[in-house]
RNA sequence: GCGGAUAUGGCGGAAUAGGCAGACGCGCUAGCUUCAGGUGCUAGUCCUCGCAAGGGGGUGCAGGUUCAACUCCUGUUAUCCGCACCA
């Protein structure tokens, strides 16, 4: 027999399965359907990471056995391509940023094929292919139309030497990930999208589907939904002034207020305050501080009282001062509070600093030491007609007394803030929107997208900021679509996020030109069954994807709430030294070299073997070497195979009870465990020196998913049949026992010996047999039994003294 | 600070309706094969005392419940991830 020469073996089926189209999503609806997802990636110049496998294999190994077991499976694959380093890479090199997408999927493409994965080609998919994004702009402009799109001034991170917008996530420790260079915060006008408006029903529908319970507690915490009140003071100067506050029930321990240095009411005051200056600076200071500042800033808080205005206490008609701080954010609740230093620590230590009065109203801490938080089982005081309730009765009364009163009312909170959804770069979706000067903003007609990227000389973005795109004339300048007069088009992009955001609509019928994808297609093919993905994604992806998923609900679209069924997660794979893999650390493994040196199988294998899937696991590049003896030594079964068509009898169970293990173990993301659980059955077919037809059958079916190349050929070769074309294997749960059990005797719970009985043999028989044997006999021998214990199958154990 | 998770040999990791701790693999040791290296095969490999038979200890730490605890309870420490002045 010939030697395992995985890469003629490898080429060979790569090429049988695309001739054959062997794992195109059959347009059969009558079938029932799978649809198995993982992220699509972003295809960087790099090429593949040693990590990329990870989730693909594991979900290829589903669609593989989803497959056998008869399904209709869509398992797809495409290619997030619009993004930074793509266009950062073409202002480098003066390459287009289009001819660096391409060439780095060819690449991409090139090597996932190496890996035997078996997407269906044909649905491939590119968000920067304007017949794909002209649906990310269709999207959006239903979105205006509802008017979940809007334009908003906004404080931007914004890079001083390099000057650009930056993402949060490209302000690393203040300053600009990328050149170092100082960060500040920059008013500009950007288009939003209204995610907060689905808010709400992102939280209540999380409890309808099926995913992992951290994915789920990680996405209600953003979400972030509190309960509370707000109250209406009315200032000196005979306005009104509205906190937001959780806990109405202190509000007689209010003895000052603090605004967002950005209020608006500032302004308002101006003429009536005596120390503008000083807040003046105090609020240029704010604005010039990044995000990363001011959580710097977390133990010494500062502020400034607004001399001239104050404000009255609406539950007792006091008198208190107006500061400004920057801990109070102007994005979240009225960008005002009530200032309860007595059971707030940061309205605590702010009291301190500025020697401002503290009143207990909930008893039971020592508000001399520190202020008393967790206290929703105490009682409260001075709190005039609160006094002597319980908090949460408290809580209740006060909502009713403002409510009646009409100084406040009952109010919900979300964190979650709106979409910040423009970008000032050339590599995205253009927005299309244009701007007239008599009609404002105004849709592009549908029948104009897409709106395309113009070819420009520089992808450079300009001095203040603008996109490339606002460079050019020809594309800036057109008519209104509305009132036909001369209008301006937006020139910001939109964020890579977007074309993510229903890509796995779009595979359910990728050519159609029509629409997004068709009804028909949709209904049969949505939901995602089973979506697997990094939890990097949780808070952003997958929160704006279910987002705009749930707005195409609301306009007949789809026809469900929900587009994920099911979602799990990966761990990363680190370097060896148990770091995250990157250049400079010089511990990255290439998966070319790991399928050139050990073939597309061995890596598969390796990587669900690695360890726990759902964690992270260091690359060992010894260990890999284990998964490559055991394919080996699979193959080498054709060396031992002998006749027979059933498990022979001293294999049966151990047969049952793997496929067993291996199908269950799949369903349940235990991969390394199926894998191991091959292993054993592997060294007992080799210490039985032989292997039949049947069995070898059946093992190959089973590893199949997992390698699929080998298995196919040892398969071809041996039964000259297609394994693809088999069903999947079967298992009895009869036949997975065992006639004969071990047992352990233990005395006082120390094993003293092993004993094969029959299977369920009963509690009287089993303990006479145990108590024969010589060593039990011993340590039973002159002590009083106290008690026997018997778990059928599993033990038995003497209670002596 | 809040939320989530994790802690088991030299390494990756198994085992929780409480029931043989260390499956499976790597590495290592010895032997066989080999001129040698590599491959392959056989045996061994949690720690510790012992020539052995056999004994003792052991799942981050300290307690508890139980005939029996990696698993349940109480407290505690460390690490990782996410969010973070959210009122």
């Amino acid at each position: 027999m010939s030697r395992y020469d995985y890469t003629a073996i490898e080429n060979k089926w790569q090429k049988y399965w695309e001739d054959n189209h062997t794992f195109r999503a059959g347009t059969d609806y009558s079938k029932p359907k799978f649809y198995a997802l993982v992220e699509f990636p972003y295809p960087s110049g790099q090429g593949l990471h040693i990590g990329h496998p990870r989730p693909y294999t594991a979900m290829d190994i589903v669609s593989r056995k989803r497959r056998l077991e008869g399904y209709n499976v869509l398992f797809p694959m495409g290619w997030d391509a619009f993004g930074l380093p793509t266009e950062n890479f073409a202002i480098k090199n003066k390459i287009h940023p289009a001819i660096v997408t391409k060439n780095n999927v060819a690449r991409f493409k090139k090597q996932l094929s190496s890996l035997g994965l078996s997407f269906d080609w044909e649905r491939e998919i590119n968000t920067t292919d304007p017949e794909y994004f002209k649906w990310t702009q269709w999207i959006f402009l239903q979105m205006f139309k509802k008017g979940l799109a809007y334009k908003k001034e906004m404080a931007v991170n914004w890079c001083t030497s390099c000057k650009v917008v930056l993402a949060n996530e490209e302000v690393v420790g203040g300053v600009c990930e990328r050149c170092g260079g100082e960060v500040i915060r920059k008013v500009k006008s950007q288009w939003m999208l209204k995610i907060t408006e689905y808010a709400q029903r992102l939280l209540d529908d999380i409890a309808d589907v099926n995913y992992l319970e951290k994915i789920k507690s990680t996405q209600t915490n953003w979400i972030g939904r509190s309960t509370g009140a707000e109250v209406d003071f009315t200032t000196t100067t005979g306005d009104k002034l509205t906190v937001y506050t959780t806990r109405p029930d202190t509000l007689f321990g209010a003895t000052y207020m603090v605004i967002s240095p950005e209020h608006p009411d500032i302004e308002k005051w101006s003429d009536k305050l005596q120390n503008m200056q000083e807040i003046r600076d105090y609020q240029s200071v704010a604005a010039r501080k990044s995000d990363f500042d001011r959580t710097e800033m977390n133990k010494d808080k500062t502020g400034v009282e607004l001399k001239g205005v104050r404000a009255i206490n609406p539950v007792n008609g006091r008198e208190i001062p107006i500061f400004i701080s920057d801990y109070v954010l102007m994005s979240y609740g009225t960008g005002a509070i009530m200032a309860v230093p007595a059971h707030d620590t940061r309205d605590y230590e702010f009291a301190k600093v500025f020697n401002l009065p503290i009143i207990e109203v909930v008893k039971g801490g020592d508000i001399e030491k520190e202020a008393f938080t967790d206290c929703a089982t105490g009682i409260m005081v001075n709190s005039g007609f609160l006094d002597g309730l319980s908090v949460e009765e408290a809580k209740v009364k006060i909502k009713e007394w403002l409510e009646q009163t009409g100084k406040g009312k009952t109010k919900v909170n979300f964190k979650l803030r709106d979409w910040v959804f423009s970008r000032q770069r050339y590599w995205g979706e253009p927005i299309p929107i244009v701007h007239c000067d008599k009609c404002g903003y105004v849709a592009l007609p549908e029948s104009e997208l897409p709106l395309k990227l113009p070819e420009v000389e520089s992808y450079m973005p300009t001095d203040n900021g603008e996109s490339p795109l606002s460079t050019l004339d020809s594309f800036i300048n057109t008519t209104c679509p509305h009132c036909g007069g001369p209008a301006k088009r937006e020139t910001d992009t939109m964020p890579q996020w977007a074309g993510s955001s229903w890509y796995f609509l779009r595979y359910c019928d990728p050519k159609n030109k029509e629409c997004l994808a068709s009804k028909e297609a949709l209904d049969y093919w949505m939901p995602v069954d089973w979506y697997n993905g990094g939890m990097e994604h949780t808070t952003l992806h997958l929160l704006y994807s279910r987002f705009w998923h749930k707005f195409l609900y609301d306009i007949g679209v789809v026809n469900l709430k929900e587009p994920y069924m099911r979602r799990t997660s990966h761990g990363m794979i680190l370097g060896e030294d148990g770091q995250k893999m990157s250049k400079s650390r010089g511990n990255v493994i290439n998966p070319d070299d790991v399928v050139r040196d050990y073939g597309a199988d061995t890596l598969r294998l390796y990587e669900m073997f690695i360890g726990d899937f759902e964690k992270t696991a260091p690359w060992s590049p010894s260990s890999i070497k284990g998964c490559k003896r055991f394919l080996e030594r699979v193959w080498g079964l054709q060396e031992i195979l002998t006749d027979g068509e059933d498990y022979r009898d001293e294999l049966k169970a151990s047969f049952h009870k793997t496929i067993k293990k291996v199908s269950e173990d799949i369903e349940t993301l235990k991969f390394n465990t199926a894998i191991a659980a091959m292993m054993s059955l592997l060294n007992e077919i080799y210490n039985t020196g032989s292997i039949n037809k049947a069995e070898l059958k059946a093992f190959c079916i089973m590893l199949n998913p997992f390698a699929p190349h080998i298995t196919e050929e040892i398969y071809q070769s041996q039964f000259g049949e297609i394994l693809n074309k088999q069903p999947w294997v079967k298992f009895n749960e009869e036949l997975c026992k065992e006639d004969k059990i071990e047992i352990v005797i233990q005395v006082n719970g120390k094993l003293k010996a092993k004993l094969m009985v029959n299977a369920d043999a009963d509690k009287d028989s089993v303990l006479e047999i145990a108590a024969q044997e010589e060593k039990v006999k011993e340590a039973l021998n002159g002590k009083n039994v106290l008690k026997q214990i018997y778990v059928q199958n599993k033990l038995v154990n003497f209670v002596v003294k």
